[in-house]
DNA sequence: AGCACGCCGACT
DNA sequence: GTCGGCGTGCTC
């Protein structure tokens, strides 16, 4: 896996690329023979186009500039900067313009998206737009933009009669309120629409005055360190004697065992150092609670980056970073791309968390590719989790990282105690045990807060017409319409297709239709009625949809105002609820069966990460997991054993199956219109690996064990010679998704560098060929999920 | 991906 | 007689 970046086969394009100049030393040294520079394009072509240099000055890598290209004038990124060029003088063309004197892109960081458009087969002019914010890849400048604020004077009187002017005397209080610092003209806009107009009154009376920040958000901490437990500070003391060089650390540590802590007081410690600090999230926890958690206790200029952001907020932040004005970065998995000129470490927070794999376009590993910027940069790399990915527990067993354990939840709190629950010929109601209503029923009287875990939306998966059996399912895929009961609509949680609900079969017309099976809305619901006289929230992305309906949802889940939640994943990630005692887990054998290899790894995380929100201060908490197949091994190992005797399970699983992490693999997509165009395709590349294969002479002998099916799925050829197999073209599990039609192609190889070289051979077979032209075709290097 | 060029069907 | 469908070719 990719945190093999660190085995010498996995260098070639870190180290090996010939004469590659990427120094920018080197280019400062021979200015007279800058003629041409070598551009990315954000074009999804694999190659880079030559111009000419018409500039005195050297050209520098990672400049931006603006270029002819074709009948456009676009942006690109500069490469390299040669002497000479194998393309005819007649199509060359001159660089138009350059946007900075200083690449925006330091030479660091060009090396990392270098390598990972190489080892993730995608076209650098893409990998470069990713890794820009918006407004820079748009060509928009690179300035720092002053912010515009409004304060009040000396000479503002300390009270003005509201009576006529009521809007203008609410912007004074406002402005007011926000002291010496300022207020942004954003926040003011809140009080009313026609907003500017008073506040220019406010402005000619001299009760106010507009100024800018020049200076940096700069943070006061304001908590003091908590004392750390002999683990914590053992973790603490191993990471924080490596600083100054590359080492990578997984803090495997129980939910509650203080991560978090160790990360700000590292934190603190390289920030003392003058260096920057790099901290990844995955989305779902980067909330306002944790970065106030982090504004607290850090001292320095602390910025986000994430998806929700506006451009021009995340253009600045990145800016801040990339002048090494701000000191810590605290963002999801594309804040991987941000220029730190004073990186002294990067963490990784549930590292094991799926969202730090990017699912479209350019198919990055932000946990991966953080691992190659540290150990470029010579800093420390810190994962942490609760429940921590295969990948890394099989580097920690090789030696790759080295493990930090907690065992222990902080202020001696009890770890939960779990059980199985059989629910096999049990009366349910609503989807819940008559054992489970009765220890929620304790819990709340005993003033306890109860989560029920359910990891799916809406009222009912499926509608079902009794009298022909037909299921209302989608028009454009491959899957059962969801019943949402309170917006009294079916939808499609694929495609975010919508209708009404039928009230009568749509195959038949017999009014006997039900909703079968269970959601998050119908267990709500159960609950309402079940216990009246508690408050049930809901905590889903349907109910937190609107903006601050999040916020607002989980302040009622965190002060125990709520008694009762009911929740997705959203609710298992990253949330303290101090107040919970009791989690019930709805249904843990979907997911333990999944088609993917992944599944039950996944499912395993989410459970104990769920189970993890019980009984986090005084309390010992409880956790009771419904199943239909409680003689399931991995289960029994999960619940009785805990995590890690389940991954260790898991492990011997995949090597047993010979797949990751002890063998690499690489899923290769197509999907068009019609059905079998997909399919032909990937068979043409199928045939092409065959041929490929045969023809790389002399072939090593197997190391890698013969097996029947490294997936669930049936493979439609096991084409196991040599090192490389592949598995396909098999349909995906939903072949049929918002009208196009899907398959793929599973590439499993023993060696990363075989794997490469296979897929480097079919991407350069692909892109030439006309047949791609028909499809939409994706590689994927080390997928975690195969749908 | 864009954006053009290029030949064949229904229309102001 | 043109507008416009998407096949195919190209971008230094």
């Amino acid at each position: 896996m990719p945190t093999e970046i660190l085995e010498p086969e996995c260098q070639p394009v870190l180290d090996g690329l010939p004469d590659d100049g990427l120094s920018l030393d080197d280019h400062e040294q021979d200015v007279v023979g800058t003629a041409f520079v070598q551009v990315a394009v954000n074009s999804p072509l694999y190659r880079l186009f030559d111009y000419a240099w018409p500039y005195q000055q050297v050209a520098l890598p990672g400049q931006r500039v603006t270029v002819p290209f074709g009948r456009r004038s676009v942006i690109g990124i500069i490469i390299k900067a040669t002497d000479s060029t194998e393309v005819p003088a007649a199509k060359i063309r001159r660089v138009a313009r350059v946007h900075e004197a200083e690449p925006l892109i330091p030479g660091d960081l060009l090396e990392i998206l270098r390598w990972a458009s190489r080892y993730y087969q995608h076209p650098l002019g893409e990998v470069l737009a990713t890794a820009l914010p918006a407004n820079l890849r748009k060509g928009e400048p690179a300035e720092q933009l002053k912010v515009e604020l409004y304060r009040v004077t000396a000479t503002c009187p300390p009270t003005e009669a509201p009576g006529r002017a009521p809007i203008r005397a609410a912007l004074l209080e406002q402005i007011r309120e926000s002291g010496g610092g300022g207020i942004e003209g954003s926040r003011l806009s809140s009080i009313s629409r026609g907003w500017r107009r008073p506040l220019n009154s406010l402005i000619e009376k001299k009760y106010v005055e507009r100024f800018e920040r020049e200076e940096l958000p700069v943070n006061r901490a304001v908590d003091q360190p908590k004392q750390l437990s002999d683990e914590q500070q053992l973790a603490f003391a191993a990471v924080s004697g490596a600083l100054g060089a590359f080492s990578a650390w997984l803090l495997n540590g129980v939910t509650g065992s203080g991560k978090t802590e160790i990360y700000l007081q590292l934190i603190d410690q390289v920030l003392k150092g003058g260096q920057q600090v790099l901290v990844l999230v995955p989305e779902i926890s980067l909330t306002p609670q944790l970065l106030q958690r982090f504004q607290r206790r850090l001292d320095g200029c602390l910025v986000s980056l994430h998806s929700a952001m506006n451009d021009a907020e995340r253009t600045q932040n990145w800016l801040l970073a990339a002048r090494g004005k701000a000191d810590v970065v605290i963002g999801t998995r594309s804040a991987v791309f941000t220029p730190m000129p004073r990186l002294g470490l990067v963490i990784i927070d549930e590292e094991h968390d799926a969202s730090l794999k990017q699912q479209d376009g350019f198919r990055y590993h932000a946990r991966d590719l953080a691992l190659l910027r540290a150990r470029e940069r010579q800093v420390p790399v810190l994962l942490g989790s609760a429940t921590p990915s295969l990948e890394s527990l099989h580097n920690v067993e090789v030696g790759r990282f080295s493990e930090l354990l907690l065992t222990r939840r902080a202020a001696n709190a009890m770890p939960p105690d779990i059980a199985l629950l059989d629910i096999r010929r049990r009366g349910l109601q609503e989807g819940m045990s008559d054992r489970l209503i009765d220890r929620m029923r304790e819990h709340l009287q005993a003033d306890g807060q109860v989560l029920i875990f359910l990891n799916r939306r809406g009222f009912a998966p499926t509608l079902i017409c009794n009298d022909c059996g037909n299921t209302a399912i989608c028009n454009r895929c491959d899957a059962n319409m969801t019943v949402h009961a309170r917006l009294n609509r079916l939808r499609c949680h694929h495609c975010g297709a919508e209708r009404g609900i039928p009230a009568v079969c749509e195959s038949c017309g017999s009014a006997r239709v039900d909703r079968v099976g269970y959601g998050t809305e119908r267990i709500e619901e159960a609950l309402n009625t079940l216990f009246p006289e508690y408050l049930v929230l809901r905590i889903d992305r349907d109910s937190t949809r609107r903006k601050g309906e999040l916020q607002k949802h989980l302040h009622a889940a965190t002060t125990g105002e709520a008694r009762i939640l009911v929740g997705t994943q959203m609710l298992a990630k990253g949330h303290h609820f101090p107040n919970v005692t009791l989690v019930g887990i709805i249904d843990s054998d979907r997911g333990l069966y999944g088609t993917d290899f992944r599944a039950a790894e996944q499912m395993g995380q989410l459970i104990m990460q769920v189970a993890g929100r019980a009984g986090r201060e005084q309390r010992r908490g409880s956790v009771l997991v419904q199943t239909r197949t409680p003689d399931n091994q991995l289960l029994r190992t999960l619940v009785f054993e805990g995590y890690d005797k389940f991954a260790r399970a898991l492990l011997a699983e995949r090597k047993e199956g010979g797949l990751p992490p002890y063998t690499h693999v690489c899923l290769l997509r197509a999907e068009a219109q019609t059905a079998n165009i997909p399919a032909n395709f990937l068979g043409k590349i199928a045939d092409f690996l065959q041929a490929y294969t045969s023809q790389q002479q002399p072939l090593r002998q197997n190391s890698l064990q013969q097996h029947s099916t490294p997936i669930d799925q049936n493979p439609v050829e096991d084409n196991s010679e040599g090192q490389l197999q592949w598995f396909g073209p098999v349909p995906a599990p939903i072949e049929r998704l918002a009208g196009r039609y899907r398959s793929q192609l599973l590439v499993i190889a023993a060696r990363r560098s075989i794997l490469n070289s296979a897929i480097v051979a079919v991407q350069e077979q692909l892109s030439g060929s006309a047949d791609a032209r028909r499809v939409r075709w994706s590689i994927d290097v080390d997928p975690v999920d195969l749908f």
